[in-house]
DNA sequence: AATTCGGGGGG
DNA sequence: CCCCCAGAATT
């Protein structure tokens, strides 16, 4: 069974893509690459793995950061969280772990942002350490090659995918193979029409030239239920400056800027129609399709006292972390004041 | 055990 | 339109 592990690895060898993380055995880089990447594609994640090393060098560098340039760099990725998460977890191995690496998967797992996947594959990444790191490639990757249908959505799935994937670790480093099972799952084991032909285990997967079956796994229950909902933004300038705020660290797109809602003003949606800055922007999330209506005001239209906020120039805005739709509609909107 | 976190790209 | 992506934290 070893010699699974075996093809894999020299196939990963021969047609690994060249990526940025990957150039060095950095324990730090791979860590960042791993976060950022977090149901996030290589291609979309990779921009930011080179503005985050740019910008913070090290890990010493990360910790002594202010959260809000972790979110200036990260906007755009989603799942902001992390980026929070992230600093928490760089000041930890700054401060506490005295500048030296740990190997093994316990000590990974209790980092915050730092979930099963994650700590299995830097450990084994970044150190060698046996452990299996299961991500949504290699369920599908085994998922298919034992032929398990058990939901992996679910406990069961997922524990006896988990398991699969350890007991086909090698015995020595296993880097590359957890290295291997991604990029197999990447390039070659896809979605749809898997390319059987260029895969190194094809010899013994269950389902090999068969794509009608290997298309059916792995098996997901979960279907989201996406929530339509209308929101509403007001553009409030006074003097080459806007009113916005800083959102909550709960919720969605915590601890990014903001603009003021009809209500933060004292407003009703009723009152706002005369000042309408065109139709709503649609913007889909993965469990929510929003309308956003943005109005413009001028700071003399304003009924209320806006607490919470903030005056910034409409200058500086770029320099803050703001939501997409918020953002693209400022790019096209803020120019004129 | 189920929900909630983003955003982009492919089919 | 659908699904998926180097998942984790929260409830």
């Amino acid at each position: 069974m070893t010699d699974f592990s075996h093809r894999l690895v020299r196939w990963y060898q021969a047609h690994k893509r060249e990526l940025p993380w990957r150039e060095h055995r950095n324990p730090y880089a791979i860590w960042l690459s791993e976060v950022l990447l977090q149901q996030t594609r290589v291609e979309q994640g990779t921009p930011y793995f080179l503005r985050f090393v740019e910008r913070f060098p090290t890990v010493e560098d990360l910790a002594a950061a202010q959260l809000d340039d972790l979110l200036q760099v990260w906007q755009g990725l989603g799942y902001y969280a992390r980026a929070r998460n992230l600093h928490a977890a760089a000041k930890i191995v700054a401060n506490e772990w005295n500048g030296q690496w740990k190997t093994e998967v316990a000590d990974w797992r209790a980092l915050p942002g730092v979930g099963p996947y994650t700590a299995g594959a830097i450990a084994s990444i970044a150190f060698g350490t046996r452990a299996a790191a299961v991500d949504g490639n290699v369920y599908r990757v085994l998922s298919r090659w034992a032929e398990l249908d058990s939901p992996i959505d679910k406990p069961e799935g997922q524990k006896a995918l988990w398991s699969l994937a350890e007991l086909l670790l090698p015995a020595g480093d296993c880097g590359d193979h957890t290295q291997a099972l991604m990029e197999l799952g990447s390039l070659v084991c896809s979605p749809k029409q898997p390319k059987c032909g260029e895969c190194p285990v094809a010899a013994d997967c269950a389902v090999a030239f068969q794509p009608n079956k290997a298309e059916m796994l792995p098996v997901k229950l979960g279907k989201t239920k996406v929530l339509e909902e209308h929101w509403h933004r007001l553009f409030v300038v006074r003097d080459g400056q806007f009113l916005c705020g800083k959102r909550p660290i709960s919720g969605i797109w915590p601890g990014l800027m903001d603009l003021p809602q009809p209500n933060d003003l004292g407003m009703e949606e009723a009152e706002l129609e005369a000042w309408s800055a065109g139709g709503p922007v649609e913007h889909r999330l993965s469990h929510r399709k929003l309308w956003i209506h943005f109005y413009r005001l001028g700071a003399r239209d304003l009924t209320g006292q806006p607490d919470g906020f903030e005056w910034v120039a409409l200058d500086n805005w770029e320099d803050l972390a703001w939501p997409v739709p918020v953002g693209r509609w400022l790019k096209k909107n803020s120019t004129f004041g």
